[in-house]
RNA sequence: GCCCGAGUGGCGGAAUGGUAGACGCGAUGGACUCAAAAUCCAUUGUCCCUUAAAGGCGUGGGGGUUCGAGUCCCCCCUCGGGCACCA
């Protein structure tokens, strides 16, 4: 009986639908094991073969997580919501519940082939009402809470509320709370909260009529669409992300993430340990201190002008008179530039004299103000001090405007670039005279401090969330607004569903301001949605306990369950949702809702796959096609082909023909009788005609050797184009490995006892698999699969004892066929939950290791002894050995290396 | 510019400091077959050589540590990724 992996993939992906054999189901007598894929957002292209990689990946770990007896939860669903459905909508009227509903179903039947163990149960949708009524609960409990930094957690803002009442808060006394009115108490308190409501400048997208967060734009385009995006002043809500920045940083250590992942994040994070300086400033006789930061205070005595950010609240004040006019016309040339020209200009150097001065503290000199956008109001203050001699942006300004260099490191050369190095003896510099530099950096904080001069302080880059988007598809905020006062609408109340509207069309106001009676209780409703992230930020817990109407997820499903031991998704979230995700969890953990203060223990980044196109190449001017070692010969253009009729690199001709109609009569100049075609690696798109889509591979090779191809495609991490030269070598593999049991019709499993030479090779294979499989090396345990299987041929056994085995290893790899043989067994019940050590029959245990025996590290013999041989025992028997006396001769021996079960070596003189 | 990561046959890729190139693809030769497909066997880093034996050279380049280096250390080159006026 040949393999026909059609009808047993169908049978068995049948059987565990209808045994729901892969449910989850809490059970307090199996430790957990928690796998997690990203969830897809389900775009109208469907799957294509780089979407499965992770989720095989992951599949083979939860199964072989089952095997070892652990209870293993392994959800799938979708990330709902989104721009792209919402622009569909736009352009056809068709509502982004329906195209999302019909790609949902199109996502579902692609993952069906390839045989996941999802529970299926716990399915979930982000833009399902009952799940973001969660989304909009977590809201909720954001906006009714503040940040403590004493008790370094959320607490409610209740709260803070009492405190501000008792003793007030910061600049908030009791007294001002108590004359204050409806709308200045919450204006004081949206200066706390988590969720809040503040101006603050915002990268807005004209093209998507919407503000994006920070990790939606690169290089000054949405990352949608490739629309430019410009800084704008507007009010939005917010959620203070960059009050966890230091719990979010510090407790990466503890995560079994990639060294480059966790290197973005706390990139991203940005931490600098700094200082804030006052510095005295005159415009037109009026004085006013300003705080500068800097993290080089030790270069303070070579400082010779001050800078402005030209979106800072202190332009205003610093401008002087006789300058007001040329300040103004500098800050609308900048307001003018998009973020993408800033960028495009390629640092040119701007700015403009204030007319103000400043005054160093520790030297009293008196130095120019001067505004440039070099300067971001964003971080720190918003103004610096410029010491040019040793930062390289200030000095490429004091060269524009002619401003002095002063160096304050001795022996530096300042003639062409700034020294920016941290090293060197100080000069120049007072006090810090004769130091080194990284000693003066601390004596100047000290003496800074000491003198009251400013304070030791730490910034960070992260900033906080933009959480509204002027769109449709996206969750309703449950806020309301009574008197213009933003009021929380009750937790009863939830979900607040997203009202029907007659068009999708951007007019520029929110799409929900058009919505019919979008009021709540008679006010109206905040008619924002909220961004993509937010769906996904806590779905991982939801699906703990997807179906409770009562709670985000119970007490007891969350203590179980308690986070994700496994999550497998692209590094592009690294700045997203993987930010976004942890602080939310960390939210819920303050507040007591969720057990764990970090949402994914371990996480695996699954490279992409890359598209191979291939190229046809015509003669210009004709309708001939020159195959790809010939076309030196003759003037062509290269047109990218369609991959799915090239096998090999050689063109199907028929197919080409049929293709497109301009191509019906298409000639060809062939070399040894067939059309190569050329080929490069690419983005697998649409427009270079190189996707790949799973169905087509399931459909000719069957899901099993898709997912074994896929992972013998090389490391899972690793980045790698697709390219299926070698998906037979993985399908003869399985081939083989059904002959084993089948030899045309007759079943050769036979009940005879293995061989120890046969159980030796299934133990070869146990060994590397168990090692293998925990550190993602699927391409080498499959590899020894070929092996054992190899072996096993070569040795014609089809014994039971050794069969049996390696059915149940290869399981986690290859479900399908290895379910059916497990039956034809005569098992009954699913292979996935066969026990791993119960069918391992133990090592032999005189099996040999083979030492190769080396003089100063050449190899001249082997010795065969037994694994256990303890260093001593090697080292006797190899000074034993004829062959040892041989090689050595005259010479001494120095001393003899035993590394056990792998080599000697004896060191001769 | 800064921070990560990686460079190994014709290709994808293996190698806890211990026989480099496992395994797969491709290629070549052979067996089976009327033929093809499928399957099986053999060879396949490179140089010198008719062949073989034996050997030399080989993991981006140059140094170093070690009995022994693809692996560890220093310098350089190339490629990939991330961040990018963050003071």
């Amino acid at each position: 009986m040949e393999y026909d992996f059609k009808s047993i993939e169908s049978k068995w992906q049948a059987y565990w639908a209808a045994h729901k054999t892969f449910k989850a189901v809490e059970d307090a007598s199996k430790p957990k094991y928690y796998v997690l894929d990203m969830f897809p957002y389900p775009s109208g292209a469907g799957l294509h073969v780089g979407h499965p990689l992770g989720y095989i990946a992951s599949d083979i770990y939860s199964r072989y997580k089952r095997l070892k007896g652990f209870n293993v939860l392994h959800p799938m669903g979708y990330d709902a919501f989104g721009l792209p459905a919402e622009q569909y909508a736009i352009q056809t009227g068709q509502h982004p519940e329906k195209t999302t509903s019909e790609n949902i179903a199109r996502y579902r039947g692609q993952l069906d082939r390839i045989g996941f163990s999802y529970d299926w149960d716990r399915e979930l949708r982000t833009c399902d009402p009952a799940y973001y009524k969660w989304t909009q609960w977590a809201f909720l409990k954001m906006f009714d809470s503040w940040y403590d930094p004493a008790a370094g957690k959320a607490r409610p803002v209740s709260e803070l509320v009492a405190r501000i009442e008792k003793e007030g808060y910061e600049d908030v006394t009791p007294e001002v709370w108590a004359t204050a009115s409806d709308k200045e108490k919450s204006d004081i308190l949206m200066r706390y909260r988590i969720a809040y409501q503040g101006e603050t400048s915002v990268n807005w997208c004209e093209g998507l009529g919407t503000v994006l967060a920070n990790d939606e734009v690169k290089d000054g385009l949405s990352v949608r669409g490739g629309f430019p995006v410009e800084q704008k002043k507007m009010t939005q809500w917010q959620l203070r992300v960059s009050a966890y920045a230091e719990r979010l940083l510090e407790s990466l250590d503890r995560l079994d993430w990639s060294d480059s992942l966790k290197e973005m994040q706390r990139n991203w994070i940005g931490r600098s340990d700094g200082t804030e300086v006052v510095f005295e400033t005159i415009c037109d006789g009026r004085r006013k201190p300003v705080t500068i930061f800097t993290t080089r205070v030790d270069t303070i005595f070579g400082v010779t002008f001050m800078v402005l950010a030209p979106e800072s609240e202190l332009v205003d004040e610093l401008a002087s008179a006789d300058r007001k006019q040329a300040v103004a016309e500098y800050i609308k040339e900048v307001k003018k530039k998009t973020e993408r020209e800033r960028i495009a200009e390629t640092r040119s150097v701007t700015g403009v004299f204030a007319g103000s001065y400043g005054i160093n503290p520790l030297t009293g000199e008196q130095i120019p103000i001067w505004i440039s956008e070099y300067v971001l109001a964003g971080y720190g203050t918003g103004a610096i001090m410029a010491v040019p001699a040793h930062d390289s942006r200030d000095y490429a300004f004091a060269r524009k405007f002619e401003l002095p260099i002063v160096p304050i490191i001795e022996g530096c050369d300042v003639s062409e670039e700034s020294f920016d190095a941290k090293e060197g003896k100080m000069c120049n510099s007072g006090f810090l005279n004769g130091m080194d530099v990284k000693q003066a950096i601390e004596a100047a904080k000290d003496y800074v401090e000491e003198k009251g001069l400013g304070r030791r302080k730490t910034n960070y880059r992260l900033r906080d969330a933009i959480f509204s988007r002027q769109r449709y598809w996206g969750e309703p905020f449950p806020i309301y607004y009574k008197d213009g006062i933003p009021c929380p609408v009750s937790e009863e109340d939830l979900p607040l569903t997203l009202p029907e509207i007659s068009s999708y069309k951007p007019t520029g106001e929110a799409p929900l301001a058009r919505a019919k009676d979008w009021k709540y209780k008679g006010d109206p409703l905040e008619t924002s949605t909220m961004p993509g992230f937010a769906g996904s930020s806590a779905y991982y817990l939801r699906y703990m306990d997807p179906q409770n109407d009562n709670a985000l997820v119970s007490r007891e499903a969350d203590e179980y369950w308690r986070s994700v031991d496994l999550y497998v998704g692209g590094t592009e979230h690294a700045t997203g949702h993987l930010i976004y995700s942890r602080f939310w969890n960390k939210f819920l953990f303050d507040l007591g809702y969720v057990c764990e203060d970090e949402p994914f223990r371990k996480l695996v980044n699954q490279g992409m796959i890359q598209g191979r196109s291939n190229f046809v190449y015509r003669i210009v001017g004709t309708n001939t096609f020159v195959s790809e070692g010939l076309r030196k010969d003759y003037e062509t253009t290269e047109i990218h082909v369609d991959v799915n009729i090239v096998y090999n690199d050689k063109l199907d001709l028929d197919a080409f023909r049929a293709w497109r109609p301009e191509f019906a009569d298409a000639e060809f100049i062939l070399e040894d009788g067939e059309y190569r075609c050329g080929w490069a690696i690419e983005k697998m798109s649409k427009s270079m005609y190189n996707v790949v889509n799973p169905d087509l591979v399931c459909d000719t090779y069957g899901a099993d050797t898709l997912r074994l191809y896929e992972m013998f495609l090389g490391p899972v991490e690793q980045s790698k184009p697709w390219d299926t030269k070698g998906i037979d070598g993985v399908n003869r593999f399985l081939k083989k490995f059904w002959r084993l049991f089948y030899n045309k019709s007759e079943w050769l499993v036979s009940d005879e006892k293995a061989t120890p030479e046969e159980l030796k090779v299934l133990h070869k294979l146990i060994g590397k698999e168990q090692e293998d499989i925990e550190n993602f090396s699927y391409n080498t345990t499959i590899s020894a699969f070929m092996i054992a299987v190899n072996d096993l041929t070569a040795l014609k056994c089809s014994k039971r004892e050794v069969l049996e085995p390696l059915v149940v290893l290869l399981c986690p790899f290859a479900p399908h066929i290895t379910e059916e043989l497990w039956e034809r067994l005569g098992h009954e019940g699913s292979v996935a939950y066969a026990s791993f050590p119960e069918f391992i029959p133990a090592l032999a245990a005189e099996d040999n290791v083979t030492y190769p025996v080396q003089f100063n590290g050449k190899m001249r013999f082997t010795v065969d002894l037994p694994r256990s041989a303890s260093p001593a025992e090697v080292e006797a028997a190899v000074r034993a050995n004829d062959s040892t006396s041989k090689y050595v001769g005259e010479q001494q021996i120095v001393k003899v290396i035993v590394v056990p079960g792998r080599i000697v070596n004896i060191v001769v003189k």
